[in-house]
DNA sequence: TCCTACACTGTGTGCGAACACAGATTGAAT
DNA sequence: ATTCAATCTGTGTTCGCACACAGTGTAGGA
């Protein structure tokens, strides 16, 4: 049981003050280069590693960290990653970790730029902001700023094309799409047709779920079969609108008399089968995303056949834990950071939710 | 942005010394009940909550945790919790926590007993006790001694019926035999047999293979077919043995030719697959446990349709996790936690493989 | 009355690192 | 030789808490 090595020792060592061993370590100057070279040589002999504890506690410092998600009301999906997040944050705060929290409306930029602005401007400026990039142009915008006023980012859900961005927590939205393929295809018949359901407002700007149609066509595109030719899509953006949503779907299984697997792109699958209440759907299977209480429903009775977990309330675990990592541990932080894409069945869904209920129970 | 509140800062408003508040805190007696109620009074009005970091470098103090598991050599899976454990420790370490590591052979009970006395008797003597309770009588010695000498002890993989122990990491063995027959009954016909393969020595000790059995059958019986009188067993003591493994299993196929479904209990399945190298298995369904490079190959290959990932990495590393939120946190621990039982087939392997490698970075 | 025992409370030091500041050394310019 | 600035190095204080120890007060016995 070897006992820690402290600057103490390495300045015994070396012949110097610990002043002058801080210096060399935290590359502050004012040391001359022979007395620097031989303080780094007793360093790698003696395999010095800082405590942090102590190194926290003299620092005194405060780490704001700006927030920035959709509140829960526009989608209850984002109750989750900020479950995560608290549950971070109860980790690290002692660090000196503060967290300045905003949530603004899933569908309104505006909102988005205006949370954005109060976060930059707040009276003590964060060092990292944590924000999901929903709106393409506005989180441009945001990369923009933080990279001039020296603010780290870290990018959590949905992933932008920025080298800058200190990391990206999140899906592999194509390979989900990929496997949701390899899902739905159990048991398909040659004939049978696929549908790409996309159940958000302006999908045309919505990267990812582009990706996730692209990754499932690649799978059955891949499969070789006569398959490839009956992926249609459906982009709906009135799915709040019951009626209207079953009427849309009525239509498309008329029009594809053959269609008996629905790819629903994101947590809202619940709304299709809300839609299709009366409708019998004995013959179809969904996939879908997400563990909400909505689409766990559907899963035990078997009218979703497998739901893919995105383990969102990881997401804003490691989105925060990620911080922790670059500023306290000085730890390297990979930039891509894809979480598993966990195949749900009712036979192991309980699992999945006990975590979530256990980050609760800590809160 | 409130600042924290400090034991001095108690002090004053209790208008007593930060000794006395610290007799309180800690329960050290010598504090007059009146003063002693009125500093928890204002503890509770100014929500204090310790500073760990400082708390932490004051104590000064080691925390030696005894590990027992199995050696790599014995089973490559037991290399996974190791490695979980280390990443663990090195968040840990700082806080005092040190590792006292023992391994033992997979079948060698008195190794197991041998490690255990080195552990016990160290000369700095573990607060707590981390090990696999592999074999029962053993274990149920070592859970005395833990009790005797005021040991906490963390149960890791298999579970034990002792209601002392600070916690059980691990899998729902039952639940995950219930989810491979859900796996196995997928486009599984009338009359197809299904095998359940225990590739284990001592298979009539081994609880938990006997869950995974029950929860199988269960699955089954549940699904009210008459597939129910179709599931088989055997066990296989000499699975090292290539030769012997594919003779047994041909006969195997021979005595019941309706056998198109493999449910191997561990993480063994490559062996019966090396096993039955030549032979074809096209019409065949295997579903096996954990993502060992050996069983990854077959699973890419089509040949493992399913293999249930039970977590290993994340066990070591929560079962020292835990240790840690009970001595340094004090946050109370949970007695069963359960890790997910995850699905993985090729479409998905990536990401769990990939968290493995990651995971110090994660927590 | 004095002493002792005991209950109670305050003070001081140390944990390891960060940093401000004072002090020492050097070299160049006067 | 002296001054001055620049460069380098050591000391002391601080962070919040834990704990040893010193100090005060009170009651009871001799």
């Amino acid at each position: 049981m070897e006992k820690r090595i402290r600057i103490k020792d390495i300045a015994e060592r070396a012949g110097v003050s610990t002043g002058t061993v801080d210096r060399v370590i935290h590359q502050r100057g004012n040391v001359s280069p022979e007395v620097a070279d031989r303080v780094m040589q007793v360093m790698r002999e003696l395999n010095y590693e800082p405590n942090i504890i102590a190194s926290t506690l003299a620092y005194n410092r405060k780490l704001p960290v700006g927030v920035l998600l959709p509140d829960y009301d526009s989608d209850p999906y984002w109750a989750l990653p900020n479950l995560g997040l608290k549950r971070a944050f109860q980790n690290v705060r002692h660090y000196g970790i503060v967290l300045d929290t905003h949530l603004f409306g899933l569908f309104d930029p505006a909102a988005f730029l205006a949370k954005a602005h109060e976060l930059l401007d707040a009276p003590e400026p964060p060092v990292a902001i944590l924000f999901a990039p929903i709106f393409l142009r506005e989180s441009i915008w945001l990369m923009e700023q933080c990279r001039t006023r020296g603010i780290a980012s870290v990018l959590i859900n949905t992933d932008m094309d920025d080298p800058d961005a200190l990391c990206y927590v999140g899906q592999d939205s194509y390979q989900s799409g990929v496997l949701a393929g390899k899902l739905l295809s159990i048991g398909m018949g040659p004939d049978d047709q696929v549908l790409v359901l996309n159940l958000d407002k302006e999908t045309t700007n919505a990267k990812h779920l582009w990706d996730k149609e692209r990754g499932l066509r690649d799978y059955f595109l891949r499969l070789k079969g006569p398959a490839v030719a009956s992926v249609i899509r459906y982009d709906c953006e009135f799915f709040e609108d019951q009626d209207a949503l079953r009427d849309a779907m009525l239509q498309l299984f008329r029009e594809n008399p053959q269609l008996s697997r629905i790819f629903v792109t994101n947590s809202r699958s619940y709304f299709v089968l809300d839609a299709l209440n009366r409708v019998s759907l004995r013959h179809f299977r969904t996939v879908g995303f997400d563990l909400l209480p909505q689409n766990m429903t559907y899963l035990e009775q078997g009218t979703i056949s497998f739901l893919i977990n995105q383990n969102p309330v990881e997401q804003g675990y490691l989105a925060l834990m990620n911080i922790a990592n670059h500023f306290i541990y000085k730890k390297p932080v990979k930039r891509m950071q894809y979480l598993p894409l966990d195949i749900v069945v009712p036979e192991n869904a309980r699992y999945y939710l006990q975590r979530e209920k256990d980050l609760e129970l800590v809160y």
